[in-house]
DNA sequence: CTGAAAGCGCTTACAG
DNA sequence: CTGAAAGCGCTTACAG
């Protein structure tokens, strides 16, 4: 037997028909119970492996999801958001356990992915990966949807949005930065981060933190806020075109951990001293945020959990079944950069 | 036409036979060039695409290369070394220029990987990626050869190895490691990392670290070499056990940053000064390397082009072409942590 | 509980 | 340059 062994072959030596020995690799209960061990030894014994091309052309269906991960438009050879790598092994194990493949791709927001993998029966579903003008964004997520192409996304959780989201709760995540703050006694809090609809989950950061501080008598002031995007030159920017502003402040809440960290470069650049002139907290808790020096103060997101549920709720929906929108509860984790460890 | 158009729906539209339209998709040479360009019209319009299991079913190949990730033995939601991150986007940006989509996997070394894949025709070859015990894994690797499926890894380049292994020139790194800590004075070279033949490329590290004091009249220490993997906690733990031998040392040149960075933390503890007291040199330049204060003196491996040289030799191997095993060099980022610069 | 038959959507000799 | 035919290796009604 030269090749790879098919199910034909191991219905010859079982001495059954091949629509057998599908049946019982399939665990078909109507298969004598008997036959199929026997099926099943001789299979082992040969290393057979069900031929993915054959059963998905038959089932029409691909057994796999497609992980696609959109990098800012940075032309270079992109650095993808830390945050997300703990996210994608924590998706693989979930695709793992739910016996689905994983293919990943690379994108750019502005390329035709939308089509490519549905119609090619590459995947039967979809993962959306990644933070990026949410606007700019939203239309292929409509066309996804006419399409009938299941997809996740992860991302901001809105009411009337096309598709399904699974995101934190960002707005919680905001107000425990601005509580936070408040209790370390800081007033004048600047916030490093695009907060407009182009970017909903620095929104709901920046809106939280604002609540916190209303609840309390006081409020982010818009003359602090400066767009960034999520990356640590964009946070060193940010940072100096916040002292170029001349006001003052005495704490800084980035959007996120990368723009946290190139802050605090520009700020300590600047002869400010943190936490003692201005207390930092960041968002997303990744690897760097522990080594920046002073330890980052930061909002975690539960990106195992993450990956996790957005596996289960495409799974759901590739079989037709409903899933729920989700928001997952953040936490804080405090370290030096806000003054309240010694 | 209800559900994805088929290459027979296009047939019926242009006039024309299926087998045609499928020439002419493919790009064959013998398809009226107007008969080409009315099928290829129709086909965009529709927004077609080959059914992936269909090509691959009769074509008996899967256009799918596999990337497996081998995780230490962490039992934990383990951490992936950074280090392979950057290597990751270039492997699918690489994947993607050559028509090949990417699967993507999390494995132990103890899984049963090796049968995975090439017979189930879910991918063509196989990225082997990840430290770990080299010897633990060279039986897996002798089987995939034996199999006949086609690999490439990730790893220590040596002569009588069973499959085609890329990797840097650890030897040379090393050495620029220690030229580097003899040009700034320092003699007596502490080295953390496993410093045998199961890591060889740590050994190689060693090595040529050595190379480079011997050359200059002096040598590594063994007394000063303590065993630690790739992870933080590994480094942190093995330069208190270095503190504990009481001897005395100027430099330490970790096999990995991520041991350079638990071993700073360490040392710093401990009240020693960097670079003052000890300078430290690194391995990988993660982008840790950068944060940690002071930031990271290390050696630098190209990562893009690493992932580009896996993805053609691979691409090289699946088509029965030959491909060479390949060695690339390394450079060396000087920072704080040795001391060159103010 | 099992088998004979059909068919998923392509690609590729084989004729013309 | 184009078409009719076969077949990749499965899965799933349909009979029995």
């Amino acid at each position: 037997m030269r090749g790879k062994p098919t199910s034909l072959d191991i219905a010859h030596l079982a001495g059954v028909s091949q629509p057998t020995v599908s049946r019982a690799l399939r665990g078909s209960p109507m298969v004598n119970e008997e036959t199929r061990r026997r099926i099943l030894a001789i299979a082992e014994q040969l290393n057979y492996k069900v031929d993915k091309n054959a059963s998905g052309l038959r089932r029409q269906h691909a057994g796999t999801l497609a992980l696609l991960l959109f990098e800012d438009p940075t032309p270079d050879e992109s650095h993808i958001n830390p945050f997300f790598f703990p996210m994608l092994g924590s998706i693989t194990r979930a695709c793992a356990r739910h016996g689905q493949d994983l293919l990943i791709s690379f994108q750019q927001f502005s390329d035709d992915w939308h089509a490519e993998y549905g119609d090619s029966h590459k995947a039967d579903g979809l993962i959306l990966l990644g933070y990026g003008d949410y606007l700019a964004h939203q239309g292929k997520l409509t066309k996804l949807v006419e399409q009938g192409t299941p997809f996740v996304r992860w991302g901001a959780v809105m009411p009337d949005q096309p598709g399904l989201s699974i995101g934190c709760d960002n707005v919680g995540g905001g107000r425990l930065a601005g509580e936070h703050l408040l209790a370390v006694g800081r007033r004048r809090i600047a916030f490093l981060g695009d907060a407009s609809n182009h970017y909903p989950e620095f929104l709901d950061r920046y809106s939280g933190c604002d609540e916190a501080l209303k609840a309390a008598g006081f409020s982010l002031d818009r003359a602090l806020q400066v767009d960034a995007e999520s990356a640590e030159d964009s946070g060193y920017a940010a940072a100096l075109s916040l002292l170029g502003r001349g006001l003052p402040f005495d704490a800084v809440f980035a959007a996120s951990d990368l723009i946290a960290i190139g802050a605090m470069h520009a700020l300590q650049e600047n002869g400010l001293r943190i936490p003692e002139d201005v207390a930092i907290v960041g968002f997303d808790d990744i690897p760097a945020a522990r080594i920046a020096t002073p330890a980052l103060t930061t909002v975690v997101q539960d990106t195992i959990r993450a990956g996790e549920l957005l596996v289960e709720a495409l799974v759901h929906l590739v079989n037709g079944e409903p899933a729920e929108r989700t928001r997952l509860p953040t936490s804080l984790v405090v370290r030096k950069s806000s003054g309240a460890v010694a």
